[in-house]
RNA sequence: GGUCCCGUAGCUCAGUAGGAUAGAGCGGCAGAUUCCUAAUCUGUAGGUCACAGGUUCGAUUCCUGUCGGGAUCACCA
């Protein structure tokens, strides 16, 4: 349902007809012929770049070629029109019988218009969010979470194996602080006086309850036991609490994932998994014994000149080689996420992607690198980098300092603005770009606030149904019905919002290659305006409102394009993890 | 100092795998409501695409360098 790859077949074909060799009189890469909209829409419906990036090899006047090519276009009866411009481009015209028929198959489609193949089945794993259970997810980790399911969406929808999975970082240091903490808060709810709690420790009194489950479950015992054996009881009935919370929040977003791996089964049985995974490593070439540089910049109080275990990533494209094996002999956290990435290879990934903060810019090579020594560049890697979220309330800055615990949760920003807003004005921004979120402004009912923009696009269509139900009595229309006059939708208007739905699948396919969900919400916003303009267009020209009380037939076509812009609509809307609503309140 | 990201209209940002006269919203100005939700729409003004080179038929887009803003920089996760 790709019109764009559908002309792009026929332009090549056109152009295979044309018999044109190259200067060596081989024959010509036609893969760089594109079918695009073009940006101005008096140019026509489609353009494509055809005979300017033929012409150099074919050893032809581009504006000559681009003429032969109209000739053999013209030939095409969904064609109206064929023109050449400017430096050679070739627009086309298409017919409103073939709009018209476009969207005959989007209205049987429904929902599922759009949906592509484009991913082949390939099977890609998608890891998002990951944030460590040692509290309640803070806004911070929202818009990752948000970035990363609508990305992994958009690949299922578009046709790839789509794995969304989330690692929880349940080993090292921190986790032993947050045993501790909680291990405090068990004493405070068996009615020790514990005091302030000390520096170091997490204060959030979210480990409150976890205190008080541990005395329910245990009384006393674990005063009794070694302090080693009780921490480790502790450690993991809070891990499982704050997994419990993690899980609650990112509902709360919409957000499901369906794999939670456990970074402290990598480290179980004296972290088997990682030595394999460095054993192999070992085996291929990439391991070795040295030492590092000092980093070039300030240099750290305590920097150990010592040697140590080393992952030759320079050899694959890092910038300095990393270290495996920390100064008490247990292992980094990269290498543990050697064993992870083994592990992720061997369920049978084509491809891997983390979507991360920021502030882990620096680990981007080292994960590449990784990942070409491991499968020897089998399967692609990529990071998508989601740059920070500044929090505004009416214009001023939020301050969050976490020092004492007092950030801004994504439970009390959801619950505040809502999951619909929160989801879609994370979107509606470049990944790689900073955000500036404003709590009065993603709640404000007004066309300022594309989230509401969009869904009020959704709720006028609905409203149009009731319309046509109240007036016309038509209730519950077919799609069939609805599409079966479609040939009296003549207006502009009505052919220019056809045009932009058109443009759905191409989008989708395009979103889901270069991995960035956002365009997704500026073209929902776009489809919208179209829509909304449409709509106007009603006030000052009675003939065009949608539903017509006189003339039943063209209230049927209009309630066609006005299903299939809800279509459109909804089916974006789902993929953002937003909902399509009937009615706004 | 190294690395990564960003620099487009007064403001906030898009720019669709290198294409045509660079777009949208806000703000400014001028309009539309006996009318399906005006919670919306129409028109208009406003840009040396940070700067300098390079590749190309053609560069906001790709490459190099400079300037400016942000993130990060053994062993933490």
């Amino acid at each position: 349902m790709n019109i764009f790859a559908d002309f792009t077949a026929r332009v090549i074909k056109a152009v295979e007809g044309l018999d044109l060799k190259d200067k060596d009189g081989g024959t010509l890469d036609l893969g760089r012929i594109t079918v695009e909209p073009p940006r101005d829409a008096s140019h026509g419906d489609l353009a494509t770049n055809a005979a300017m990036v033929l012409a150099k090899p074919a050893g032809q006047n581009p504006r000559a070629l681009a003429d032969r090519i109209v000739e053999a276009l013209r030939g095409d009866a969904d064609v109206s029109g064929a023109e050449v411009a400017g430096p050679g481009f070739v627009n086309l015209r298409l017919t409103d019988a073939f709009w018209h028929r476009h969207l005959t198959g989007l209205i049987a489609e429904g929902q599922d218009y759009g949906r592509s193949k484009i991913g082949d089945g390939l099977s890609v794993n998608v890891e998002y969010v990951s944030a460590n259970p040692t509290g309640p997810m803070h806004v911070g980790h929202t818009r990752g979470a948000v970035v990363g399911d609508t990305l992994a969406n958009l690949l299922g929808f578009a046709g790839y194996k789509v794995t969304k999975e989330y690692v929880i970082n349940d080993a090292g240091v921190q986790i032993d602080v947050l045993g501790r903490s909680a291990f405090l808060r068990y004493r405070e709810a068996l009615g020790d006086d514990i005091g302030e709690i000390p520096p170091g420790l997490y204060p959030g009194d979210y480990l409150v309850p976890v205190g008080q489950a541990l005395t329910k479950e245990f009384g006393r015992s674990l005063l009794q036991m070694p302090e080693d054996e009780a921490l480790a009881i502790v450690k993991d009935r809070t891990i499982d609490a704050m997994m419990v919370m993690i899980r609650e929040d990112l509902s709360l977003l919409n957000v499901h994932h369906d794999v939670f791996f456990s970074e402290r089964t990598l480290h179980a049985d004296n972290a088997k998994a990682i030595r394999a995974a460095i054993a192999d490593l070992t085996l291929k070439g990439h391991i070795y014994k040295g030492k590092l540089p000092p980093p070039k910049g300030e240099k750290p109080d305590d920097w150990e000149d010592r040697e140590q275990t080393l992952f030759r990533s320079t050899a694959v494209g890092d910038d300095m080689d990393r270290a495996l094996v920390k100064s008490d002999g247990s292992f980094t956290y990269f290498a543990a996420d050697v064993a992870y990435l083994k592990d992720k290879v061997e369920r049978g990934f084509d491809e891997l992607i983390y979507v991360l903060g920021a502030d882990h810019g620096g680990y981007v090579k080292r994960l590449e690198a990784l990942a070409k020594a491991v499968t020897d560049g089998r399967v692609k890697l990529t990071v998508l980098l989601c740059q920070l979220v500044k929090l505004f309330r009416d214009g001023e800055p939020v301050r969050m300092s976490k020092r004492s615990g007092d950030f801004v949760t994504l439970r009390e920003v959801v619950e505040e603005v809502g999951r619909d807003p929160v989801r879609f004005m994370m979107l509606y921004r470049k990944s790689d770009a900073p955000l500036d979120f404003d709590f009065a402004k993603v709640t404000e009912q007004s066309k300022d606030n594309p989230v509401f923009y969009v869904q009020y696009a959704s709720a006028r269509c609905h409203s149009i149904f009731r319309q046509a139900r109240e007036q016309l009595n038509i209730v519950d229309p077919s799609r069939q019905q609805l599409s079966a006059e479609l040939d009296l939708l003549k207006d502009e208007g009505e052919l220019a919002l056809v045009k932009k739905l058109a443009e759905y699948p191409r989008l989708i396919e395009q979103a889901a290659q270069s991995q960035e969900p956002h365009r997704l919400a500026f073209y929902l916003y776009d489809l919208a305006s179209g829509f909304h303009a449409q709509w106007n267009r009603g006030n000052d020209h009675v003939d065009l409102r949608f539903v017509k009380v006189n003339d039943p037939q063209l209230t049927y076509a209009r309630l066609g394009l006005v299903q299939a812009v809800l279509d459109v609509l909804s089916s974006g809307l789902a993929l953002i993890g937003a909902d399509a609503p009937t009615e706004m309140r």
